[in-house]
DNA sequence: ATAGGGTTAG
């Protein structure tokens, strides 16, 4: 009977037993005790629940045996049954270890870590000591609960009990260490482990990878080898999750060989490992060719295919993959939906974006912060601000990174006072704010030209002691330039590299956009020698700030020999070079371009017209112009934007058509904004409508402009009509506003700018100021 | 005793 039960015969032995009964054998406890735990080997509920009847049949001797007690609460601990353990563990009398690790236990597995901790307490409290089989639970609540306290207190009761030596207890406190992101004390306790196996090992590898330290985690990995610990499922798990969050390609791929030789088992955890690693790294094609092969798979390895497809934005595929997963009657869960919600913020597919909303309030997943994060960005990215704001609202939980992300919403449309509030009430629900919160507020000052505001907070940001990272810094790079902030954008960029921040793409396109506002070719020259001197590689979107720099101040050739030198061109250097002629009046060769553009294959969007348009509009070629506007409604199919318009406006004016303007004016789907009412109002004097001048002045004084080139724009318009009341009065909004005198004014602008005030009034105060100051800038530019 | 996936900022 015996050998049965420990066979996994559990049936037979039953019979056995039952058949001893019949033929009125003698039958102690022990033998129900055995029967109970081949139940335990084979987690039978069932069969075990009858032998609990039958020993409540024989009565109290057996039921009331502490051994038999023991037993039962064991059972019902590990087949999971919390209820029945619980109630027969209150009522047994004498509670041994025994009986308490396997309550404390269940309630482990069970995700219940207060009780479990309740429980230990109560066990000690009866002068019982915990042996190796609690500890290693008691460590798992701790860690689970992030009780780093706690934790400690048992980690000084398994030394005080000598328990340290023991390879479970010692793995386990790995473990809690690293749970509550105690990394250095898990190290601690690994170091001094007389024999590492591979689970302390493996603790210790996950606990690196789940505080961020990736590179800890890899090099953990090669000492664990140099020991010779054979790996298992786990530690190639965790490895490759360690070189897919690096981008690790050598690590990871020695990783998949290692587990090939050691011939580890190709589990599902170990295939979605796998395929996570293989499309981090951009070989999406060896995450299909795994997934492919792979004989079970679950929603986790279809979520991750989902995934690789969605980064890299075939949507199409990614879409495909959920509708297979459905075939195989696998259901999407809340990791599905906000993948897939992701990937349409990214391309502000609205529609596909409102269906998998709709799918979120039919399947209850809108209970998971992480997917009303996904729906709020997938709405604020599609243009929906009060949707996003709804769903947001609509949350009951609210984490930080759903703060943040409604706190991003408000920051890209520079409503700075939205953003300021939702910081302030995050504060008050208690939700501290983190660099990124900070990242977004600033930008939402900087997006909406409160440029003072955008600083203080920056300084706040530091005396609260929170370190600002990359992203701060090329936040305020990018915006300080584009309110027309070049110096300080310049001194923030050194700041940055002060701070030991190395200068990245990003901000390195801010610190051009900068030399492009202060329309310095000197700074600009000199940031493309840094950038030679740090043999910091050309890249296109480097290339095409370049290439936008040069033109903006003034050295169209450099530009366009920048432009030369790309091989591999895309569309926004073309954009930037067409522009770069249509600023210096090229306007041919500005079409020359963008014809060339058509025949490389390359499709024109919306910034490749209005660029294009630009030049029509300066050379005044009104039937190219036309032409050109009917070539992107009709053949391209895009929708005229205001600046679109803008352009056709100043080049029909320009030209002395009023008439055909405000035709197209009154047919255009936009209130006329600073730009349109200043290209008219511009054209007004020279064409003496005089009558019209008058009505649009006081038009486009009522008009709010929203950043300081309308300002620019404004005064510009006021200065060629000669209305230098007028003129003052925007410039003193500015000043009010704490906007710049001179701001975003590229050489162009600057040339422009001049021109419209030589030929002014020069005697007026204001207009002294300004020139004086062009001049100054025109001679830094050393200007012929 | 240990393991795989998703959301936010320039």
């Amino acid at each position: 009977m015996s050998s049965l039960c420990k066979q996994g015969q559990i049936q037979q032995a039953v019979d056995l037993v039952a058949e001893m009964e019949l033929k009125n054998l003698r039958i102690g406890p022990e033998v129900y005790g055995e029967l109970l735990q081949g139940c335990v080997y084979e987690r039978a509920l069932h069969t075990g629940r009858q032998i609990h009847a039958q020993i409540v049949k024989k009565g109290a001797i057996f039921a009331m045996n502490e051994y038999i007690e023991t037993k039962l609460v064991i059972f019902y601990a590990k087949c999971d049954n919390p209820e029945a353990s619980n109630s027969l563990f209150r009522r047994v009398r004498l509670k041994n270890v025994f009986s308490w690790a396997a309550v404390i236990g269940l309630n482990c597995r069970k995700g219940f870590y207060q009780e479990a901790l309740l429980g230990f307490r109560e066990m000690k409290e009866n002068g019982l000591l915990p042996d190796n089989f609690v500890l290693p639970n008691v460590l798992k609540a701790c860690g689970g609960l992030e009780w780093i306290r706690i934790g400690k207190v048992v980690h000084g009761l398994v030394l005080k009990l000598g328990c340290g030596g023991c390879v479970f207890v010692a793995s386990s406190l790995v473990d809690m260490y690293g749970k509550c992101g105690e990394v250095e004390d898990a190290r601690k306790v690994l170091d001094g482990m007389p024999q590492r196996n591979a689970v302390a090992w493996n603790s210790m590898i996950v606990g690196y990878v789940q505080n961020g330290l990736n590179e800890e985690a890899i090099d953990v990995f090669y000492e664990m080898r140099e020991e010779g610990v054979e790996p298992t499922q786990v530690t190639i798990s965790s490895f490759l999750s360690a070189s897919a969050n690096l981008g690790a390609l050598q690590d990871g791929k020695q990783g998949h060989a290692i587990a090939v030789i050691c011939g580890i088992e190709m589990t599902t955890n170990l295939g979605s490992s796998l395929i996570n690693f293989y499309s981090k790294v951009g070989l999406i094609e060896y995450a299909e060719s795994v997934f492919s092969r792979m004989l079970e798979k679950d929603v986790v390895t279809w979520n991750l295919l989902i995934s690789g497809y969605a980064q890299i934005g075939e949507v199409d595929k990614a879409l495909n993959m959920c509708h297979l997963m459905r075939l195989e009657n696998l259901r999407f869960d809340s990791v599905t939906l906000a993948t897939l919600m992701s990937a349409f913020a990214d391309t502000r597919n609205l529609k596909l974006g409102k269906e998998g909303h709709c799918y979120c309030i039919r399947n209850n997943l809108e209970s998971d912060v992480v997917v009303v994060s996904s729906i709020v960005d997938m709405y604020a990215k599609c243009e929906k601000i009060g949707c996003a704001r709804r769903v947001f609202n609509s949350s009951i939980t609210k984490d930080l990174i759903l703060w943040n992300t409604m706190l991003a919403a408000f920051a890209e449309l520079g409503h700075s006072g939205e953003a300021l509030n939702l910081f302030y009430q995050m504060q008050l629900e208690s939700v501290p704010p983190n660099v990124i919160s900070w990242n977004s507020l600033i930008l939402g000052f900087l997006n909406s030209g409160q440029v003072n505001e955008a600083k203080d907070m920056f300084l706040q940001m530091l005396s609260l002691g929170v370190q600002p990272n990359l992203v701060t810094w090329t936040t305020l790079i990018s915006g300080l330039a584009r309110s027309g902030f070049g110096y300080e954008a310049i001194l923030t960029f050194q700041r940055m590299q002060e701070a030991g921040v190395k200068p990245n793409v990003v901000s390195i396109i801010g610190v051009l956009l900068a030399c492009i506002n202060l329309a310095s070719l000197q700074i600009g020259r000199a940031l493309h020698g840094y950038l030679i001197r740090h043999s910091l590689y050309l890249s296109i979107p480097i290339a095409t700030s370049l290439v936008d720099m040069y033109a903006k101040c003034g050295n169209r050739d450099q530009a366009k020999r920048v432009f030369d030198m790309i091989p591999d061109k895309e569309l926004p250097i073309y954009n930037a070079m067409i522009s770069g002629f249509a600023l210096h009046g090229q306007a041919v060769e500005a079409l020359a371009l963008y014809r060339c553009l058509k025949e490389e294959g390359f499709k024109p969007d919306n910034i490749t017209f209005t660029n294009a348009l630009y030049a029509c509009s300066h050379a005044m070629m009104v039937s190219e112009g036309l032409e050109l506007f009917v070539d992107m409604v009709s053949n391209h199919n895009i929708n005229p934007s205001i600046e679109h318009y803008g352009c056709m406006v100043s080049l029909l004016s320009r030209c002395g058509d009023l008439d055909e303007a405000f035709r197209l004016i009154s047919t255009m789907p936009y209130k006329p904004d600073v730009q349109i009412l200043g290209s008219l109002l511009a054209a007004c004097r020279e064409h003496n409508k005089i009558e019209l001048e008058e009505y649009l002045s006081n038009q486009l004084l009522k008009l709010q402009p929203d950043n300081s080139g309308n300002y620019v724009a404004m005064s510009n318009a006021y200065a060629a009509a000669g209305r230098w009341d007028e003129v003052k009065k925007v410039r003193q909004l500015m000043k009010e506003r704490g906007l710049r005198k001179i701001p975003g004014c590229s050489w162009i602008q600057v040339g422009e700018e001049l021109n419209v005030f030589v030929a002014g009034d020069k005697s007026h105060p204001e207009t002294e100021e300004i020139y004086t100051t062009l001049a100054l800038l025109l001679m830094e530019m050393s200007f012929r």
